[in-house]
DNA sequence: AATTTCACG
DNA sequence: ACGTACGTGAAATTA
């Protein structure tokens, strides 16, 4: 499986992907506007100047000069912590925190992306080429670098302008994303041959939903927002082996009642729970953890004598099996695209993959054909007693292709 | 080189 | 009493 990725992944980086460098220079400039406007904004609370990007000097002017709140958190150097999840807890406090996060928004996106990538744009095709590493993550998954393009923003609204930028490679072009839909927990659902959550995914339900009904005890037509967003972050808490405590934090809920969510998960997805125990017991008495394709990772620390040390190894056992297998499916599904297209005279291309997604510059009259064999080859990618399901868009622009 | 923060799945 | 959800890469600051 890996070998036969080697050229496929050379392939990917040399088409690269196009950018739109105007668009991405006329938001730079945009973007920096504003910023000077924060800054200006955040320094005009205190008397002194002071480096706004410095978590440091930003901390002292928050807790000591500003004093807005008697209860700081301190980073494990001493600093006062300032990370986005402290400062939100922090917002009624002080008109400034706003501003900050604001600032720091706008300041990661232009220093990350909006500046540096029309700067590693290719002189001759105009396009960007990342590089893929095949060795380097402990599950299995590829990463990517100089640039990361994994980790375009999506979320934010100003990040969304950014995923705008990328586009078809010419006017003949578009660009095709295709993407797994749920396929972690899929990938737990068959693994732990839980029949619940099996039958959820077979009769096509909402997984979020068909969790809450069960969980709350409600019909499936009669499940609140609420009840849905709370399975949703208990489904995703699970796949890392999350506790009563980080559901309580993320939920903004008390111990005790993300105590009982969770019981009441395990009460429905019983084999769920068994297959995580499993996986830490795996881990005990191999010393590994295995994906669907035998990919090991090694936990040595699943026997440290401290607790918390041995809590990252356990929860590593959980997730490893999970985020791996899901990094094995796609990578057979690359294999079975590449195979497939092979024998074509296709002009479209794969020029992307990001953990759970493809992303085709595709030939206008090619878009029913391409949209086909990519169907097939990664919904086909594996046997499961779940169904894989992909869900693909067209688009003028990465944003618009999801 | 380490730390902190934050972008993504 | 302690620490608490997995996997990455990049930028800016600080030691």
């Amino acid at each position: 499986m890996e070998m036969p990725l080697v050229e496929i992944l050379r392939s990917m980086e040399f088409e690269g992907v196009a950018i739109d460098v105007e668009g991405l220079t006329n938001y730079s400039k945009e973007l920096e506007l504003t910023l000077v406007d924060l800054e200006k904004q955040i320094k005009s609370f205190v008397d002194f100047d002071f480096n706004v990007d410095s978590p440091k000097q930003l901390g002292d002017v928050l807790f000591d000069h500003l004093k807005i709140s008697a209860k700081a958190k301190k980073t494990k150097t001493g600093q006062y912590a300032t990370s986005e999840d402290i400062l939100v807890k922090h917002e009624k406090d002080h008109e400034i925190i706003p501003m900050i996060l604001d600032y720091r928004q706008l300041r990661k996106l232009k220093s990350t992306y909006v500046d540096p990538l029309p700067t590693l744009c290719d002189a001759v095709d105009g396009r960007i080429h990342t590089s893929y590493m095949q060795t380097v993550t402990a599950t299995g998954r590829l990463s990517s670098n100089s640039p990361n393009l994994q980790n375009i923003p999506i979320r934010s609204a100003r990040g969304k302008e950014i995923r705008k930028m990328f586009i078809p490679r010419n006017e003949d072009f578009k660009l095709l994303a295709a993407d797994y839909s749920q396929i972690e927990l899929r990938i737990i659902a068959a693994l732990s041959d839980d029949k619940n959550m099996i039958e959820a995914f077979q009769k096509g339900y909402d997984i979020h939903a068909a969790t809450a009904a069960k969980v709350f005890h409600v019909p499936l037509e009669e499940v609140s927002r609420d009840q849905r967003s709370s399975a949703k972050a208990v489904n995703f808490g699970i796949i890392y082996g999350q506790g009563a405590f980080g559901l309580a934090q993320n939920l903004g809920i008390s111990r005790t009642i993300a105590k009982g969510i969770i019981d009441g998960y395990f009460e429905q997805y019983a084999s769920i729970k068994t297959y995580m125990d499993k996986a830490v017991n795996d881990a005990r008495e191999n010393g590994y953890v295995e994906t669907i394709m035998k990919r090991r990772r090694y936990l040595p620390d699943i026997t440290s004598a401290n607790a918390v040390v041995r809590g990252f190894a356990e929860r590593n056992a959980i997730n490893a099996p999970i985020q791996g297998s899901a990094a094995d499916i796609i990578k057979l599904a690359m294999v079975a695209v590449h195979e497939a297209m092979k024998n074509t005279e296709l002009k479209s291309k794969m020029i992307l993959q990001v953990h759970d997604e493809l992303v085709f510059d595709v030939h206008k009259d090619e878009i029913d054909e391409l949209k086909a064999l990519v169907k097939t080859a990664m919904e086909g990618a594996i046997k499961m007693v779940v169904p894989m399901e992909v869900e693909m868009e067209i688009g003028e622009n990465w944003l618009d292709a999801h």
